[in-house]
DNA sequence: ACATTTTGTTAGAGGCCTCTAATAACTCGG
DNA sequence: CCGAGTTATTAGAGGCCTCTAACAAAATGT
């Protein structure tokens, strides 16, 4: 974890990132909750995170991160949101499933990807004129197995 | 390992079936090649997923999926393809990155999420008309950083 | 200030997964 | 049939990460 950059790793900076965020003082007992381990794998943990840089941390003191902990918090967070974006706003996925999806899937997208993936969401969802058509005409879609009115008629206007 | 259902042991299903189904026998030394492991791994992966009932393998012998095991992988190898095709045919990724990306993220997709998914690549890309004017929309976006004057004449029309 | 409760740490075990080094089994050309 | 080369396995170590049990420090409230 010296190089911290395992998944593990960054669930840690990001819960406490997140803890931080709300202007409570992050403390053990909050990262074991926010994370769903035991005290003593946190205590592990923030061993590790202090030893490679990424977290300020002494016996029964509070954690803070450090400016290289914070940027690597930061863009998990990043990810996280884009792809919770992504599952809710797109694809329509149930809330709480996207988000333990994102969960997993923040660990695993390249710079180039998020990229990517974040101009598309921006790019569909500040269209103009709001949610595009096309998007209704996909959760349409998705319902009955078959396209809509309005995006037949379309598709055979334009095509 | 046991349950059968670690990243790892994905990563070790999905690589028989894909060497499985270009007709070669599986070996382990097949195996090392495509996941980039030592033999030694192989061999270890091999007996747990063996004790899972995923794969059938005797000391020396080939490898078979089970009924079991070809399930899951063909779930994995679905995924993947899902997964690649949105990052290839839709945000246009680098396809080297989107294959490692695709790698990664393989295992952290839910069903109900991959369902979505699948249906949203199928909308879009099978739209009667082609490939849908605001894919090549949001290319240009990506590229320049601001609409292209078809997709602003159109949200203007349409607005 | 002291006993209680809460919070945090240490110690030690264990699972997962990988590696290297050494060994064993298989395969093939001669 | 046999020896060289290939292929596979075992043994053992080590990193990562989690857990439980036991203990230590801090905070609280009366």
């Amino acid at each position: 974890m010296v190089t911290g950059r395992s998944a593990s790793a960054e669930d840690y900076l990001e819960a406490i990132a997140v803890i931080a965020s709300e202007g409570a003082p992050v403390k053990v007992t909050g990262i074991s909750k926010v994370l769903g381990v035991k005290k003593p794998s946190v205590t592990y943990a923030l061993k590790k995170l202090s030893e490679a840089g990424l977290v300020r941390h002494q016996r029964y003191g509070d954690v803070e991160l450090t400016p290289k902990g914070a940027t690597i918090a930061e863009d998990v967070c990043r990810r996280h949101q884009t792809i919770l974006g992504f599952l809710v706003d797109l694809l329509n996925v149930d809330p709480k499933v996207a988000e333990e999806d994102a969960c997993r899937m923040e660990h695993s997208l390249s710079p180039a990807t998020l990229e990517r993936l974040e101009k598309f969401l921006e790019f569909v969802l500040t269209c103009p004129r709001g949610e595009p058509e096309w998007l209704k005409g996909f959760n349409y879609y998705f319902e009955h197995g078959e396209r809509d009115e309005e995006c037949l008629a379309r598709c055979k206007r334009e095509g």
